[in-house]
DNA sequence: ACCTTCACTTGATATAGATCAAGTGAATTT
DNA sequence: AAATTCACTTGATCTATATCAAGTGAAGGT
């Protein structure tokens, strides 16, 4: 578990953490494990945790009126998963995080979050390089959900998330493109 | 020039800065007057200046292959301007920054921001909450363009921006929206 | 082993919104 | 003041994609 953040954190700032700093880390994270089908949030219910994945895939999705849902993200190994408005404002959330494969996280409250911060510079310097990342992935998600025409969405998608396609079922993937999964099918065959 | 952002800086915070504290803002920031039509920032360039608005309004676009504008944001008063990407990482822009109106802005270089950010803790907590704002923004945003009919689309922006109909032309606005102007003629005569 | 559900495909039809085109009035330029 | 451009409207078509519907094979449950 903690051997995998630890790499993934050295790679993502660039540096070698002590074992001192490291430290701080392990004792702000608990593990836990999730069988395929659990939800790690509920929907209508206060985020507590934001959850890095160390093994397993979970998707982030919310209901609308209608009933019909709307994949947001998709998680992976190496990936983070929380509603972070809801964690930091502790109000609830409108989406659901359901475990797609069993899983095994790494999970610890805001409190614990804002400690870690506190104590590990890296973990401080990782966070804000995650922040950068996100809001660059934000800007194309909504360039290319406004610009693309589903061909050019799904190119887009391999491109940039290739084994997604073999991951994830079609459906889901379709919806998290905003195609009907029909279109993303036919499309599909032409690629 | 100053005073206004020293109370927005106020208002965001739910605090009140000191004169001290706000010395190092003031250093940081630089005034700067643009005349409408006029370019904080050129695709292909990098980009060198955050610049906050205390008057006047400002938008942010790219040109895809095909020679279409597509409106990324816009600004007014209280709002930022920059592509932070290409401030951060010293990396081209694919984005222009134009002045629509007149405008009085406050600009800092990256490393003068820095600068600010460890002498002033308020305007470090402000960076951070701007960055929360913007990434539920932006979430909006992809959820928006995705799953809302135009007509929706322009209600959300009513209510969510009311003030940039009357201040900003339509062709711009539906672009913002990921609509033809046509179609946003047709649905803004049936609100 | 059988039944049921589910993921995906394929075809037919419907539709929101794009594109094309023409016209109007206001604003800007000469 | 005339000419030109521009922002917007309105109508007629076109098109990408959604929706509806039926069928197939594989997977999972009993």
């Amino acid at each position: 578990m903690y051997p995998f953040l630890r790499q993934y954190l050295n790679s993502i700032t660039s540096s070698v953490i002590s074992d001192e700093e490291f430290q701080h880390i392990e004792e702000a994270f608990a593990p836990k494990i999730m069988k395929k089908r659990q939800f790690l949030l509920h929907e209508g219910t206060i985020c507590r945790y934001m959850a890095f994945i160390v093994k397993g895939a979970m998707r982030q999705y919310a209901i609308d009126e209608k009933g019909n849902e709307h994949v947001v993200r998709f998680g992976v190994e190496g990936w983070w998963m929380s509603d972070r408005e809801s964690l930091r404002m502790s109000k609830p959330t409108k989406y659901n995080i359901e475990a797609l494969e069993d899983c095994d996280l790494l999970i610890a409250t805001n409190e614990q979050l804002n400690g870690v911060k506190e104590k590990s510079p890296l973990f401080f310097k990782m966070a804000h390089i995650l922040d950068e990342r996100h809001s660059t992935a934000a800007q194309h998600r909504i360039e290319a959900s406004m610009n693309y025409t589903a061909e050019e969405k799904l190119k887009d998608l391999i491109e940039n998330y290739p084994g997604f396609l073999q991951r994830f079922p079609q459906n889901m993937l379709a919806s998290y493109l905003g195609i009907s999964p029909e279109t993303f099918s036919r499309v599909r065959k032409n690629i």
